[in-house]
DNA sequence: TGCCTGTCGATGCGTGCGCATGTAAACTGG
DNA sequence: CCAGTTTACATGCGCACGCATCGACAGGCA
């Protein structure tokens, strides 16, 4: 049916399987060892590269993070409920929020990227030799780069 | 932060996000010619591969589509809402479900596989030459092989 | 100053998911 | 033939999502 020479097609569903079990892969590791979703990670991330005293308003996460309004909403709600970040309100603007990161999530974020990087390396390593992976990862940037959508 | 030559790392994202988009891509294509949304078509491919009278037990698709059971019934919930799919009465077995395809779907599921493979055709054509998929397709294809999850 | 418009963030609604459980039917050993 | 187990499928619960909307506030302009 699909023929076998269908290199689009098979490099799709290919990739699209390996995004959901790297993906797994990542989420059991950090479950493993107890630390958050790694959908906090993106959030930390940008907290920790912020002034820690100011704080980040949530507007602003909407472009760093790359997410709708809602969605930073949210996650900064479950974030909070997971003891990782505060809310205060910007003394400036008082539609506005500041985010911070609690001491826990300071604590914690080095560990949840070193898991998450390990568990990616070992993705990569059960799968590829080194060389491969480089050769993947030209491919795999160059199709970023086109970014035309 | 993250190294510039951390091949693993950057793999991954861009493996991540390019998937991501991909499946936008498809759904948009999709959606714009008013088709069923993709989920439906391994459950056609899988109906219409099958004998059209006797139909297909849902339980036997929880192993071709390698779902679990809950998300059968559930997909075949919505494929009937879709008016894709019939529920019929196991004669021998009065607990198990024969599933069959509609003639709507009969006639929609090739136009469906279609969009869907021309959809990733120019996901691929948009980013990567012939030869580059190609490439890509081999170190994808290394990867899935190597399933020791 | 007092409105009017635009911005910030939260949330109701509908929907899908995963887990765990429920219901009905089939099977099995005594 | 009957109780206990197993199988097939559905579904309630809690949670996340996207869309659309809402309430609160800020800023501009008359």
């Amino acid at each position: 049916m699909t023929d076998k020479t269908d290199a689009p097609g098979a490099a799709w569903s290919a990739l699209a399987r390996l995004a959901r079990t790297g993906q797994a892969r990542i989420d059991n590791v950090l479950a493993a060892e107890g630390l958050p979703a790694e959908e906090f990670l993106p959030l930390l991330e940008e907290l920790a590269a912020a002034p820690s005293q100011t704080g980040v308003t949530a507007k602003s996460l909407e472009g760093t993070l790359g997410l709708p309004q809602y969605a930073v909403s949210r996650l900064l709600g479950r974030a909070i409920k997971a003891g990782l970040v505060t809310r205060a309100p910007h003394p400036q603007d008082k539609r506005s929020t500041l985010v911070m990161a609690t001491e826990d999530a300071r604590r914690l974020y080095p560990r949840m990227a070193r898991a998450r990087d390990a568990a990616i390396d070992a993705f990569f390593a059960d799968r590829l030799r080194p060389g491969q992976v480089k050769r993947l990862n030209d491919l795999l940037q160059m199709m970023e780069d086109s970014a035309d959508e």
